[in-house]
This record gives C-alpha cells, structure tokens and sequence, in this order.
DNA sequence: GACCTGCTGCGGCGTG
C-alpha cells in the first residue's frame, strides 16, 4: 500500500475500529491522513461502505491527540446532514467510539425538532460534535453569538452531499460554509456522496474556491446491483399504455411472501395507496404486517412505519421516494421498484436500501406497468453497467437565497459590505457575482428598491455611520427567522377524525371534488367526507362497500433522465448485450417494426395515422417528458399558425403527437419547419404562455427572499387579508422596478426549470441533424397507443375514455396477434 | 391557478 499508511489513527481508537470493522479501507485511511495534513476534499462510497467512519475517526483522532480525555471538550465538528431522521442514526454513529472510550466529550442534534430547553443548552454552550441540518444551521449563523461559541472549531462534514446538490438548499449550504470558512480559516470540509455522474462539480460546490487544494477519494469497491425483472405471464395482452400496473399484483405478492422484509417502491403517492390496497387484498394474512409510506401522511404515522421497518416486525412497506434515503434499514433485504425507474441513479438508490453490509449484493425487481418498460429496466442494466450516471447540476446565483442568506449573516453581526461580497464569491453559485448586481441587493435590503421604498417593511437592513450593514430591527429578525430555508410549498388541507386525530394531508384540489357523504381512499383507509370548511376536512371511516376514488396529488413530475433515456434509444437498436426483457418485449417491438420502424437515436421517426379522431403525428425524440412538453408546445402553436386549425398535443417520456381534425401531412419540409431551431426562444415563449409560468414561479423566489409574510404557525390562512400576495409584488416589479433582479431570476428559472431550455436546445439542435424518417401507418403502432390513449383520456370524460379504450386494446391486441 | 397520474426535503410557535 502506498503512502495510505503513513498516517494510524491512536492506539486506542485503532483498537476500537479493528474490533468493530477489522481493517480499514485504502480510502478511509487516505481520508484521516488528508485530515490530518489539514485537508478537505468528497468522500465517494456506496452506502455502507464506512463514509461516515471515514469523516469521523479524522477529526477524533485529532481531538484525542491535542485534548484533555478526562474533561468536555469544546465544539470540534459540526455534521450536516439533509434530514431530521439522519440526525438521531447519526448521533448513534458517532456516540459509539466516544462511549467505548470512555470520553466524556457530548455530541448533540439540533434540528428542528429539538426542545426548546435543548436549544437554550445549546445556546450556552455547544457539544464535542454537533449534527444539524442546514436549516438549523442558517438559524444558528443568525444567532449573534454562535461564532464566539464555535471557537475551536476544526471540521465540518456535508453527509448526503449529492441530495443537497443541486437545489438551493445546496446554494443555502454553500454560503453557510463559506462563513464558516471566513470565520476559521484552517476548517476542514468534508463532503459525502452516493454516487454521482459529476463528482468534480460536486466538489467545487463543496469547496468553493477552495477546490483545488481539496481531494477527491473513491471507495474502490464497486457495490454489485443486480436489476431483475417481473416479466409479464403473456406478452401479447399486457398493456401497451397505462402506469398504475396492477394487473402484476399476484406475481409481486408471491415475491412479498418470498421474502422476510420487502420495500415496494411507487413512483406517486396516489400508485402507492393502490398499491397498498392491491397487496392487502392479495395477502390478507399479512394484514397489520404490510404498511404504507408517503410525504402527505401524518408524521407521526411515518414514523412508527419507520420504527416497524427497523425492528423488523413489518413485512411489507408501499412507498414513494419518501424512504429513499433516511433511516438504516438493516432488515430490508427485498426492494421492489413497481414502474419506470426514471434514472439510473434512481433506481440504484432505491435498490441500495437493501444488502447493506460490505460485501452484500443489492438487488431490486423491477416491475413493468406496461409492455415498453420491460425495455426501461434493462437499459437501466446497461447504463449502471457503463456507469452513465446522472449529474446533479449546481444552481447558479440565485439571488433569492443570497438575499435570505444575507440577512441571516447581519441578524448574526454587522458586516461590511465589500467584505461580504468577498465572502460569498468564494462560493461556487456565487463566484462571479458582479458588483452591479451586489450593489443591486444592498440597495434592495436596505431600501426595498425602486418600488417598495416607501414600505418600511422591506427595509430589512440599514447601512450604519461605522459603514457596516446592520439588521437589528427585533420584530423583523423575528420574522426572518421564521423564514429561514428554502423549501416551499402550497398550502394543503389536513384531513382529520372529528377526535382531532389528523391523517395527513391532501390538495384542495382534489378534497373539493368530493362532496360530504362521499367515499375515498386515504392512508390506506376508506374515509367518508364530513365536513370541509376553512381549510380542514373532517373525515370518519367509512364502512360503506364499494372503494372511493383514490387520493390523488399534483406533485412533481420528474422526466426519463438523458443517460437513460439514451440507453433506451441505444437498447431499441443497438442492444449491447441480450436481456431477458428484451426477448420478453420482442413481440411488441415486431409488431412496432412491421407496422411502421423502432425509433432510435439515429434518425428521427415521425409516424402519421389517421384515426376517427383526425389526423396524428408522433414523433420520437426520446428526450424526456418536459423536453417533449416543450417541443409538443411549439411545434403545435408552429402549425396551428400555418394551418389556421387547432391542434391538440400530448407528450410522455419517448415523444409527443399532435393531432388536428385535417390539415397533417407527412412532409419532410413540414417537419423541419415545426422542429426548426430558429426563432426558438421567442416562438417558444409566446406559445407557453411563459408570462403566467414566471408569475408563478416568482412566488418561490419572492418567498425565499422573505418579501412574504411567512405564514404563522398555527395561525389559519384567513389572515391573507394582511398579506402582500406574490402576485401583487410581481405586478408592482414589472411596472415600477423592471430591472429589479429577482424578476430576472424567476424567468431563468422558468426556462430552466419548466422547460429545462438546455436539453430542448440541445435536442433540437440534435434533431436538426438527424435524417427523417418519416411512415404512414394504417393502425396505431406500439409507441403511438400510449400517446393517443392519453390524448383521447383529456379529451373526454373518464368512464367513456376507459371504454373506448380497452375496445381499442382489445383490438389491437388480436390484431397483434394475427398479423 | 391549473392539473386531471405525477416526488422529496426544513423551519418558525403555540395549541388542539
């Protein structure tokens, strides 16, 4: 072994780790010997692996060298981590060599979850080591004295470091280390990360200026993953379109039984409540053993699903990416993905939650909800095995955050504000912010700018006669405090039990759909409307026979990524190895081929039919649903110009279809003028209305920048009357203040964002470049049914669409079959 | 305010 051993941890912890763990690994003592030497630097590992020892046992070893063993030793290490529950497995973690040793050195949380009686221990003194969020952490930076209580302090450790990348809670992150580092300039900076397509840029936002000095260091170890399939009994009748899946219940149950603990993942919250009824039904044995697990459930009640999961005695649990990540699931050793994956990362996170010891394999069963996702989980196979992983793309100035995080540092002491500037550009987002934009958002804290002057409320801040920025009004540090963080979201209705009992959550979107006396499905309950009044829906259980509708959310809507979209493409045409998902699907893709051409990534396909419905065009890019989205968008305004008809649109993760009563055809020159890169961004932005989008996404911008009102805890809606609603302030901005640049930012926003403008760009420029291939088809083909089926279900009310549908499935099915 | 399928994450305080 090279240099790696030069450096050994002291005798007593070296004893204490070769009795837990035996040797350590090359890159845990390349890590204690970079800390030693006063480096920082990303520790990349799959879970389970020793990253947390690797961060750790560096920094104690230190403190056993230069401390006294036998008094409480000052704050040394403050541990991030992105959720609550890390927070208490962490403590668990870094407790265990303290108390083996002996030591009396404290390590304590501090999140939001922590009692005020804590809080005010804590605000006299900090622990040995302190695990905080960076929440929690922003709040502390806003205390006037926390820099006087950090004295001492050596490192700093980002745990979960790709989930904070990448959004500004990682921007958040960013700066709050930057006045860390300000602050004590010898601190230490270590990063812990799954694995990631961009590990570099990962750094450079860990680090920020910093980065070169640092170093990256990889568990040499490759976790195996192993990606198996369901494959569907008979081919030839399951479904081409659809997502729920669950005509694959019994087959998936057969493997809950199999197992002694399964996690079944879901892609929506409202798949996991009919998830959760489907395998309930199927095992009713199993009743009180299987559970559910979603961001809209009671806390509480994810909690004791979480404690079930840890001490084993749940067999079953059906959920969303809410357990993708958080507590230690030893027991788990069945992971069950249950449609798409969406990305490779993804889905070997997901598997990751199993065969957590070193040396385990992770294993996780994909399960199709129709015929095309056989090929998704095999190109998921190929791109792990290539290792085309998805980057997590660090945001870039965001002034939003800046604005808050400004604030925080004054609320914490005044500051000069040249100096300050100097500070945030040694972050990565904000290394080439500009004075001009800098004295922008002096002016705008201080002042409010050039429409909000003569409110004194946004005057946040004041620049005093000693030249220093200072914030020290006590009723808006109140507020600012309040509403510290980046994370926002709609308000929702709690669905509760007369008792007061509260079930978790629902949109009012869908509570409103249903009317007192009616029935539906909610935390795997079948619930009776009360009562909806101000904002609060009371419930009872219902007994009544028949199953309500589902729950249902607006929730995100993550798209395919690139690398697998790509590997799909790639699979379609150039398969790199066999699969047994692809002899499974061939019968599909024969038909596919017979009917029309497998589109690829070589050329581009644009298939035409005609339907009772009117005329069709699908087109197969193969760049993901928002991409599609936006290309649908604009070539549909593109041709309803031309030909003076309106023409509907849908889209899904493999292309987009338009369709119009006549007026289609299938030329070439056609094509390319509706795809044309020219006059993108106006075109574009005409057609997606892209004026109400940054209405809307200023919302979010405006409430990180603390220009809302934060809603008081406790306090009901019903004091919006003393709000300034976002849309106010947008409209106030665009006429008085243009320049203002938030309002600059909530429109790079949307173009990121909404219509993620690089890909779209990219792919039309790709697109241009690619021949056409252009068919008539008599019937639809394999790729064309989803995109119609969709089209036909917004078009028309559900029960006829459901009819019409399984007509049409029918149809093509025997066709299939015949041909 | 739009969506009809669509994820996750934190924090403030006082009370049901």
């Amino acid at each position: 072994m090279p240099a790696c051993h030069s450096h050994s941890l002291t005798p007593p912890l070296a004893a204490w780790f070769a009795d837990q763990r035996g040797q350590p690994q090359g890159f845990q003592r390349a890590a204690w010997k970079a800390h030693a030497e006063g480096r920082s630097g990303l520790i990349h590992a799959p879970t389970g692996f020793g990253k947390t020892l690797a961060a750790w046992l560096g920094p104690l070893d230190e403190a056993m060298r230069d401390l006294p063993h036998d008094r409480p030793a000052p704050c040394r290490l403050l541990w991030i981590t992105p959720l609550r529950a890390l927070a208490a497995d962490t403590l668990q973690a870094l407790a265990e060599p303290i108390q083996h040793l002996g030591l009396p050195w404290e390590i304590a949380a501090r999140t939001g979850d922590t009692s005020a009686y804590r809080r005010a221990k804590l605000r006299e003194r900090l622990p040995f080591a302190l695990i905080t969020t960076p929440e929690s952490l922003s709040l502390m930076i806003s205390q006037p004295d926390f820099r006087r209580r950090l004295a001492g302090l050596t490192t700093v450790v980002l745990d979960e470091w790709h989930e904070l990348l990448g959004s500004k809670r990682g921007v958040q992150t960013e700066l709050a280390l930057a006045r860390l580092r300000r602050w004590f300039p010898e601190l230490r900076t270590w990063g812990l990360s799954a694995t990631l397509g961009n590990l570099d840029q990962a750094r450079e936002a860990l680090l920020g200026n910093r980065h070169p000095e640092g170093v990256t260091l990889t568990a040499p170890v490759i976790k195996p993953l192993e990606i198996e399939t369901l494959i569907p009994q008979d081919i030839e009748r399951f479904p081409w379109a659809g997502h729920l899946g669950t005509r694959m219940a019994g087959p998936v149950a057969r493997r809950i039984l199999q197992a002694r603990t399964t996690l079944l993942f879901t892609n929506t919250r409202s798949q996991t409540e009919l998830w959760f009824q489907e395998i309930l039904a199927a095992l009713p044995d199993l009743h009180g053993q299987i559970a559910m697990h979603h961001g809209s459930l009671d806390r509480e009640e994810r909690q004791r699903v979480e404690a079930g999961l840890k001490d084993g005695s749940l067999r079953c649990v059906v959920c969303t990416s809410s357990l993708d990540l958080g507590v230690d699931f030893a027991p788990v050793d069945q992971v069950i993905q249950v449609g798409s994956p969406k990305g490779i990362a993804r889905l070997a996170q997901r598997a990751g939650r199993s065969g957590h010891q070193p040396g385990a394999k992770s294993r996780i069963l994909g399960v199709p909800t129709h015929a095309l996702e056989l090929i998704e989980f095999a190109a998921a196979r190929d791109g792990w095995e290539a290792r085309e992983i998805e980057a997590r793309i660090p945001l870039h100035q965001p002034l939003d955050v800046l604005v808050q995080h400004t604030l925080t540092c004054l609320l914490g002491q005044p500051d000069d504000p040249a100096e300050l500037l100097q500070e945030f550009r040694t972050t990565r987002a904000f290394r080439d912010l500009d004075s001009t934009s800098w004295q922008w958002l002096v002016g705008f804290i201080t002042s409010g700018g050039h429409a909000l002057q003569a409110y004194p409320q946004y005057r946040k801040a004041h620049q005093g006669n000693d030249g220093l920025l200072h914030f020290d009004d006590a009723a808006a540090a109140r507020l600012h405090r309040m509403n510290i963080g980046t994370i926002t979201s709609d308000p929702a209705i709690t669905l509760r039990f007369a008792s007061g009992k509260s079930l978790g959550t629902v949109e009012e979107s869908f509570i409103s759909r249903i009317r007192p006396g009616q029935v539906f499905v909610f935390a795997g309950r079948q619930l009776e409307l009360v009562r909806f009044h101000q904002l609060q829906a009371t419930v009872r259980a219902s007994t009544k026979k028949h199953r309500g509708q589902v729950a249902t959310w607006n929730g995100g809507k993550s798209p395919l990524s690139n690398e697998l979209a790509s590997a799909i493409a790639r699979r379609l045409h150039h398969p790199p190895s066999p699969a047994p998902e692809h002899r499974a699907v061939q019968p599909i893709l024969d038909v596919q081929r017979r009917w029309s051409v497998l589109p690829g990534r070589d050329q581009l396909v644009v298939e035409f039919t005609r339907t009772r419905e009117g005329e069709h065009l699908f087109i197969y890019p193969f760049a993901g649903r928002l991409v599609h989205e936006g290309l649908a968008t604009l070539a549909a305004a593109r041709l309803s110009r031309d030909i003076g008809e309106s023409v509907d649109l849908t889209q899904n993760d493999y292309g987009f279809s338009l369709m119009a009563v006549r007026g289609l055809s299938l030329s070439e020159a056609l094509i390319r003028s509706l795809l044309s890169p020219q006059d993108l961004l106006d075109d574009l932005l005409s057609a997606m209305n892209s004026a109400e989008m940054a209405r809307r996404q200023f919302r979010e911008i405006a409430r990180v920048a603390g220009l809302l009102a934060p809603d008081l805890p406790g306090k009901r809606r019903s004091h919006r009357d003393l709000q300034v609603s976002s849309s106010l302030l947008f409209e106030v901005f665009t006429r008085y203040d243009p320049d203002n640049l938030l309002l600059d930012q909530a429109r790079r926003e949307i173009l990121e964002r909404q219509l993620e403008w690089t890909r779209l760009k990219a792919t039309l420029d790709h697109l241009a470049q690619r021949p056409l291939h252009l068919i008539e088809t008599e019937r639809l083909t394999p790729m064309a049914f989803p995109l119609w089926a969709d089209q036909l279900s917004a078009h028309l009310p559900a029960g006829d669409a459901h009819t019409r549908l399984e007509a049409m499935l029918a149809r093509l099915e025997q066709e299939a079959s015949q041909s």
